[in-house]
DNA sequence: TCTCATCTTATACGGTCGTATAAATATTCA
DNA sequence: TGAATATTTATACGACCGTATAAGATGAGA
């Protein structure tokens, strides 16, 4: 043990920083990412994610101690990434009517999945099989994304603005599902379709196709509320 | 090259009789197929098939020649499966309204992944990213089986038989999604829902759901055809 | 019983894996 | 500057990987 790192060195810096993207650790953070989500945790190699970072191989253990402690933080800026792309006025039911408010959402998400394909996949990676990885993953962050995600649902169907009402997890998976097949099976799309999923006409079509699909009312604003 | 063997040795017996369930090539093709759908090509090794089929190491070159020619063979077998599942008259739109044919169609496509969820789990595995399984997978199997599907989609639409029209792909996928993706995240919805994909009730929540998110009618035989 | 094709076993080769660590270098700050 | 610290490099270890093959076991036909 020549020089102990500390658990998250972070060197240099202020913590809060959202910059700093060309040190050895972030690199190394944002290939993992891409790599762990196109090709899985054991389809990754630690050399692959060194060689794409111009990395060493001593970095690993040096910043991260392990492979698998590398996965969970390259899976925590996913989270970030969703909950930034997510997060404004997600849950603020104030204004507009709840179907304006779930067609506005549901844009939203097509989008971000569209633009960080690296999300689903790696969210299908996991949560397809038992697995300290997806153990950890469910708790610490699909767990109350998810939460919210059922309340959410239930305010929509209260108020009606789901076209077909059904318990929570059906609808769960039947929305993830819907929305995000397309862009996770992009190179077989591709080959089939000859249609290129993350083509901005083709996401914006998709979600058009979504919301008409699961919401009850256009969204009209000449209607009075209620 | 000690004994070169057949390029599909079958030993001893009538190539058409679908039986022989105990030879150990068939044990291989079996257990390899459910290890490459829960754990994919790569994270699936020749040692752990043969050790699970009680087989040794010598049986791969030996009955198939190499790792990624067994996992051919085993996806035909997937595809055998989805096709003996599905194909009793599938594409006959002879008796019944569009609607009704749909809607049985989709129950019988729920139940068949929730049956045989490698089925699904093969597909998402491989059309994530391009390689050459990938583009054997597909030219192979899904291309003539998703051109038999898009006509049919067209069929339901120009009938009405569909809540909301849509071009063929999006639907394609929507549809896909919405069906498969209870299923594929079993370990994950177990684990946020504490409900089990393959429980028969929830099997059949889901296909109702389904049919009513995507069916125009209810399935009402009292109502005059056309 | 002997023969021969078929199947099974034990074992090995070179390559890659995750992890580890001593040595070399770069950086910071008194 | 010089010493302390932080980072990078080169390299190594044992384990496991896909593949290969010689030798043994099996069984059917003569």
């Amino acid at each position: 043990m020549p020089t102990a790192p500390k658990s998250t060195p972070v060197p240099h810096k202020s913590v809060q920083q959202p910059e700093e993207p060309s040190d050895m650790r972030s690199r190394l953070l944002a290939v993992a990412l891409q790599l762990f989500a196109r090709k899985g945790f054991d389809g990754t190699s630690t050399r692959e994610i060194v060689s794409a970072a111009g990395a060493n191989q001593g970095h690993i253990p040096y910043y991260f101690s392990t492979k698998e402690k590398l996965w969970q933080e390259a899976v925590n800026i996913a989270f970030d990434r969703l909950n930034t792309a997510m997060e404004p006025k997600a849950l603020s039911l104030e204004t507009g009517s709840s179907a304006d408010h779930l067609a506005h959402l549901i844009r939203r998400y097509v989008h971000f999945v569209a633009d960080y394909p690296e999300f689903i996949l790696l969210m299908n990676e996991e949560g397809k099989q038992e697995s300290p990885r997806m153990q950890w993953l469910v708790d610490t962050h699909a767990k109350p994304i998810f939460a919210n995600l059922t309340a959410l649902y239930e305010q929509a169907m209260h108020d009606g603005a789901l076209r077909v009402p059904m318990p929570p997890p059906h609808f769960h998976y039947i929305f993830i599902g819907a929305v995000t097949q397309l862009f996770h099976q992009r190179p077989e799309c591709k080959r089939i379709f000859n249609i290129d999923p993350m083509d901005p006409e083709v996401v914006s079509a998709h979600a058009d196709a979504l919301v008409a699909l699961f919401i009850s009312e256009p969204p009209d604003p000449t209607e009075p509320k209620e």
